[in-house]
DNA sequence: CGAAAATAGTTCCACAAGGAATTGACGAGC
DNA sequence: GCTCGTCAATTCCTTGTGGAACTATTTTCG
């Protein structure tokens, strides 16, 4: 503790008081309120968190509702957006390694919520799609993803919930750049295999 | 597709045309541009992005250079930020199952990295904090988790770092909120156990 | 054209993760 | 002071996960 030098000014820091107000009249634990404003990696803290408490509930209902694995929902919403992709296309997007997506398949395919066409030009890879039964699932589930989603967007207004949109937008399409371009910008460890 | 009704206007699409623009010169694979731009939870799908491209590698790195799973390092990360909690608080702070963690840190005294105090007023908990050599692997660790960080954001302006920085801890706040408050505002569905 | 490299998907298998039950230690109520 | 409910941590055991090897198909190139 105490280590942890500065990175940005105001960026791992509580901005404006905002917080100290808010988390008086909650009995927040005292880590966590560590782990999220007293971080140098606090941006990377915060959505890490973000994406807890989204996927947690969700993918714990999909689960109890459908008795679907949260790769299988995965699927399903993929096609669900995105008709007729492949296994492959999938687990390149979401880096679900490539078996366990195609057991995910699989298994879908079992139920009977999804349907798989080979495709004629390379029979190597298989287009899938829905049935109604998997659009159903999907049909069922996606208000609740949609209003957890608004709730926790509800503290702000909707020039606020632009803006933020805006902001992540660039950094996640920065992030394509970065991925193209090998970054050379590496610390100079060159990380050598032990273990 | 196409069943996806629109949430609020402007949040799950494309701001505008930030992206229309960078994608022409990225080969942005189809379905993750859907997935990102077209997603009536586009702001969970950018979270849910950014946490992967951020842990991914990183953990990743860790597993490589020093042998240590996720969790294992997640407990030097909580320690050096916060030493001297217990297991159990970094439990429920990070939502790893308890027995998740008492392997971990039991791995970690096994290799040197943590050290374990029992309570002498309540001989149940047991207060953990860091050695040397876990230090070590902290210090080490930092710069990098720092540097994706710093890169992730280099898009963007200092004070965009810090608008965005604000609005994400909005919401990061009124999520405690909602946690202490058991929302009456879900869906009617009463999630009948069903498998 | 045929051999070698590549790619989509599957199968095999070792290992780790996490639910459930267990142990050991407190604290509340009578 | 004893019993019961609780809580931290651990152990047990089943299951899912993901790395590595494998099959089948297509593409590349000498």
């Amino acid at each position: 503790m105490e280590r942890v030098e500065r990175r940005v000014e105001g960026a791992g820091e509580l901005p404006d008081g905002v917080g100290a107000e808010l988390l008086s009249r909650q009995r927040l634990d005292a880590f966590t309120h560590t782990r999220l404003w007293k971080n140098p990696c606090g941006f990377a803290a915060r959505f890490n968190y973000l994406a807890l408490r989204y996927n947690q509930p969700l993918y714990g209902w999909v689960e109890e509702r459908f008795g679907l694995a949260r790769v299988e929902f995965v699927v399903i919403y993929s096609l669900a957006l995105h008709d007729g992709i492949t296994a492959s296309e999938i687990a390149s997007s979401t880096a679900f390694p490539k078996n366990t997506l195609s057991r995910a398949v699989n298994r879908l395919i079992k139920l009977g919520h999804v349907r798989r066409r080979t495709d004629a030009g390379d029979r190597r890879q298989q287009f899938l799609s829905l049935t109604a039964s998997g659009r159903a699932v999907f049909e069922e589930a996606l208000p609740r993803f949609v209003a957890l989603e608004e709730e926790m967007l509800a503290p702000l207004s909707l020039v606020e919930r632009e803006t933020l949109s805006t902001l992540l937008a660039r950094v996640v399409l920065a992030m394509f750049d970065a991925e193209d371009a090998p970054q050379a910008s590496e610390l100079p460890d060159p990380a050598s295999k032990e273990n």
